[in-house]
DNA sequence: AAAAGCGGTTCATTAAATGAATAGGTCGGC
DNA sequence: GCCGACCTATTCATTTAATGAACCGCTTTT
C-alpha cells in the first residue's frame, strides 16, 4: 500500500539501527529517507529517533508509534482477508508460532487437512521457545502461537488449554521399559537427555527435580527435540516429550512420567489479546481447538 | 497526517455520497479525487464503492475497510496524545456522547474539575439518544459515552452502572406533592408530560404501564427535557427525570416514582469494546467512574 | 427532448519526492 | 591525539507522481 510507505522505512529503519543500512535494504537513498522521516516527526509533532553517534534508535515516542504501526498493518490485513473472503475465494495466509512438539505431527497434519478444504491459503510455522512465541504474538509477527506451558504474558490470550504429561523415551529393551508409569526419582538414575532451559519440559523437570532435592545432570543437553529422540536410541538414554510431539514407533517406546512427581503441563492455545484475527487465521484456529479437544 | 490523506477522501466520498460532492468539500477536482479512488482500490485488491447512477455508495467491502480507517485514525490520536503526555504536558481532546440528564448538572461540574487540574484538555458534549450514543462510539466520534438505559449493543463496554430511580416532577402544590414515594397509577390519573419513545425514561415507564395494563397519554411529548420541567410549571403537569439531571429548587418538587410499579433504570458510563482509549479520555473515564460512585 | 448530475478518461501542468554531492559531527583504533 | 570510518543533516538539479481543465458517455429528472 503506498501510503504506508512511510511506516513501512520507520519499520526498516529500526531494524536495521541507523537510516542509512534502511536506506541500502529498502533501495533508497539515505538522504530522502532522511528527508522523509524529518518531515514525519514534524507531522508526527514529536520526534521518534534518538540520533545517536552510530545509528539511530526509536525512543518513547517511536515506540509508542511502533506498536500502533504493526498493530495497523495487521488489521489492515486482516481487512484484505476478509474482503477476498467476501467475494467467494478463501484466501489469505495464517502464521503460527509454535513449540517443536507440535512440528512433526500435529502440525503437519492439521495444516493439510485445513489446506484441502482451503487450497488458496498458505502457512508459515515458525518454531519459537515459549519466550519467543509470546513476543511474536506481540509484534504481530504471529497471528497464532500454539506453546507448551508458554511464560505468561499480559499479552497473551488464552484460546484451548490442553493438558500434557510429560513421556520418557527410551529403547525397548531399556530397564524401565517394563513399568507403564515412570517416575522421576528412576530416571534421574539412567542416563538422560534434557532439553535446554528456555523449554517448558526442561522447566517442569527441573521444578520436579528440585522439590525433591535431587541433581539433574543430564548427559547431553539440546534445543532440538529430534536429536535428543535420535540420541536415545544410540546412547540407551532416557529423553523426555509431551504426547502430541510423539507417534508409536518399533525401535522406541514412550511411558509417561508420574504426575505425582512432575506435574502435567499445559498445551496452549492463543493469539494477541484484544487481536481481530484475519479470517483464515481465525478459522484455522477454530479448527485446532477442536482438534485439540482430542488431546485431553 | 499527509499519508492519511486517502483515507479522509474516502471518508468524505462515503459521507458526500457522490465523488463530485466530496471533491467540492476537500477542495479538489473531481478527477482527481476519482483517480485517487481508483488507485485506491486497485492496490487494496478490490472495489470499495458501489458505482450507481446518482453517485457511490460503499460496498461491503468499502464498509469493511472504512471502520478500519476509523479505527485506525482514532488510534493513531492516541499514539498521539500518549505521546504529547510523555512530554509532560496534558493536552488532549475528550469526546462525550451523553444523555440529556447529564447536561444541566453533571457533566459541566466534572468538566470544570477535570479542566481545572489540566486545562490543556479540552472537551466536546454531544447530547444523544441511547441509541445515537452508542453508534457514536462505534464510528469513533465519541470517546465515551453516558447514557440512561442503552440499547446494550456488542460494542458497547460497560464501565460503571449506577441505579437511578425515575423521579417525577411537580408544582409544590400539586396533589401527589404531599406524598414521599409515588405511584405511577396515581401519576397517569394526573397530567403528564412525557419524554419521546426514543429515551430510557419513557421506555421503562411504558413498559411499567403495559405490565399494570393502563394506557399512557401524555399531554405533551418532547424530546427536551428542559422543556418537560419548565411545563410543569405552566400547567401544573407531572414530568419525569433521573436524579443526576435534577437540583433541589423552591418552584419545583421531586418525588421517586415506586420502585414497585417502574423499576429503576441504569445510567451506564463505557466506551468501545476493546479500544484503548487517548490518555486524557481514559483519565477522565476515571474520573466519573468515581464521582458515579457517589450517586449509588 | 433537453438539462442536470454522475463517474471515467486524456493530456498539459504543477507539485512533491528523489538522488548526488557535500557538510559537520562523534567514535574507535592506531 | 590524530585519522579514518560511519553517522545524520542539508542543498539543489532532476525525476516522478499528483493535479486541474476539458470532455465523453451514461442515467435520471424535468
Amino acid at each position: 500500500m503506498r501510503h504506508l510507505v512511510t511506516f513501512q522505512y520507520i519499520e526498516a529503519i529500526t531494524r536495521a539501527g541507523s537510516i542509512r543500512k534502511a536506506a541500502e535494504d529498502m533501495n533508497i537513498t539515505a538522504s530522502a529517507l532522511n528527508r522523509r522521516i524529518q518531515r514525519f516527526e514534524e507531522e508526527f509533532g514529536s520526534e521518534i529517533f534518538e540520533r545517536l553517534p552510530r545509528g539511530v534508535r526509536l525512543n518513547p515516542a517511536g515506540e509508542l508509534l511502533i506498536r500502533h504501526i504493526r498493530a495497523q498493518e495487521s488489521d489492515l490485513k486482516r481487512v484484505q482477508s476478509q474482503v477476498a473472503d467476501l467475494s467467494g475465494v478463501r484466501r489469505g495466509h495464517v502464521s503460527i508460532a509454535c513449540s517443536q512438539a507440535l512440528v512433526p505431527y500435529f502440525l503437519p497434519k492439521q495444516i493439510a487437512k485445513y489446506r484441502k478444504a482451503h487450497p488458496g491459503v498458505t502457512f508459515s510455522v515458525s518454531v519459537r521457545d515459549r519466550e519467543a512465541a509470546e513476543a511474536e504474538l506481540g509484534t504481530f509477527k504471529s497471528d497464532i502461537a500454539l506453546v507448551f506451558e508458554p511464560i505468561f504474558m499480559a499479552d497473551f490470550q488464552v484460546q484451548t488449554m490442553v493438558p500434557q504429561t510429560i513421556s520418557t523415551i527410551m529403547r525397548p529393551d531399556h530397564p524401565l521399559a517394563t513399568q507403564k508409569v515412570v517416575r522421576l526419582r528412576d530416571c534421574l538414575d539412567y542416563a538422560c537427555v534434557l532439553p535446554e532451559s528456555q523449554y517448558g519440559v526442561r522447566f517442569l523437570i527441573e521444578r520436579a527435580a528440585a522439590e525433591s532435592s535431587r541433581t539433574i545432570s543430564p548427559i547431553a543437553e539440546s534445543d532440538s527435540f529430534d536429536f535428543m529422540r535420535h540420541y536415545s536410541l544410540h546412547e540407551d538414554a532416557i529423553a523426555f516429550q509431551i504426547p502430541i510431539g510423539l507417534e508409536e514407533r518399533d525401535d522406541l517406546v514412550f511411558r509417561e512420567l508420574s504426575t505425582d512427581d512432575v506435574p502435567s503441563g499445559n498445551l496452549l492455545l492463543g493469539q494477541m489479546r484484544g487481536r481481530t484475527l484475519p479470517v483464515a487465521s481465525a478459522r484455522f484456529m477454530q479448527q485446532l481447538e477442536i482438534e485439540l479437544q482430542k488431546y485431553s
